[in-house]
DNA sequence: TAAGACCTTGGAGTGCACTCCAGGCAAGTG
DNA sequence: CACTTGCCTGGAGTGCACTCCAAGGTCTTA
């Protein structure tokens, strides 16, 4: 192992960073990283992340003279973004979509920000759904009480 | 159409009812629903429940003297408890091993209270992802705030 | 300079949760 | 009694979001 230990692979970094423009380097100096390194950084597999780029989810990934792909940090911003409307549960041809509309240029701006009020929409609802399950589930929890190890009849 | 419009199809109805033993009888005093009928009132599809009964996630539908299913009460509201674990999020092969422990008695109550803890506590989290997915969605329309038709740059 | 870890590609495979299909039986209606 | 509608079955198909594979090129460290 030569670089996958530089960050911790199960917590998702991701500070609640927004990009596009904004670049605000890393740690070290560097603008560079290789998708091992992205990898780690993000928390997704180095397979989604060519994945994304196969799909249109990334906007253009310099290249080393070799090939190889070289993350900047503008990549990295856009990559937590990402990975913020994953968490949501919006569907990923839905990301793509936002991501054309960005690479469209500033006149699109209102159907993007449509996108995201959508977007918000469902998040809020599923928000509501979930805490309706949260009642259901610490009622039947109730019904279990005191259900540590063994039962034998609670009544009668 | 001879029984969808007894009931509204997109409107989950689902009453937070929970139970296993206790039954308390629909509208009409029936107790015996075609699987149309309970389509409508889950709001799955005829295919879902069937599925359903294949895997093991039903507990024992009757059926008519000619082969056809008919749902009771209880099949009504073990189905609104189902449709809740899934809201959760609750992976399907979970809720057939819930449904296999209730089949195996009370002496599982104990891990049946424990798999539905588990599901409390990945709910809460998820809750809690989602709202910090609101406040970057939140930021980032702030960005975007005003972009109602044509935004033209705003500063500058 | 050689081993071993890393990177590349297109395309195939996986797991989940449905969803549909073909072929056939059954029940109600003009 | 034909016709329409609804139901049955096993098995195949779908859509999503990855996930992996094979075959090969590259980079780093001993």
């Amino acid at each position: 192992m030569t670089v996958v230990q530089m960050v911790n692979q199960e917590t998702v970094p991701a500070a609640l960073c927004v990009a596009e423009d904004e670049t605000h380097p890393r740690p070290d100096g560097r603008d560079q990283y290789t998708i091992s390194e992205v990898a780690a950084f993000t928390g997704m597999s180095a397979h989604t992340l060519r994945w994304y780029e196969r799909i249109g989810l990334m906007p253009h990934v310099d290249r080393s003279n070799t090939g190889q792909r070289r993350f900047s940090n503008r990549d990295l911003d856009w990559l937590a973004f990402v990975g913020k409307l994953r968490l949501t549960g919006m569907p990923v041809a839905d990301m793509v979509t936002y991501a054309e509309l960005v690479k469209a240029g500033e006149r699109t701006e209102p159907q993007r920000k449509a996108l995201l009020e959508a977007t918000r929409m469902d998040v809020v609802q599923r928000i509501a759904e979930l805490q309706d399950t949260l009642t259901v589930l610490d009622y039947k929890i109730g019904t279990y009480a005191g259900a540590e190890r063994a039962p034998e009849r609670t009544g009668a």
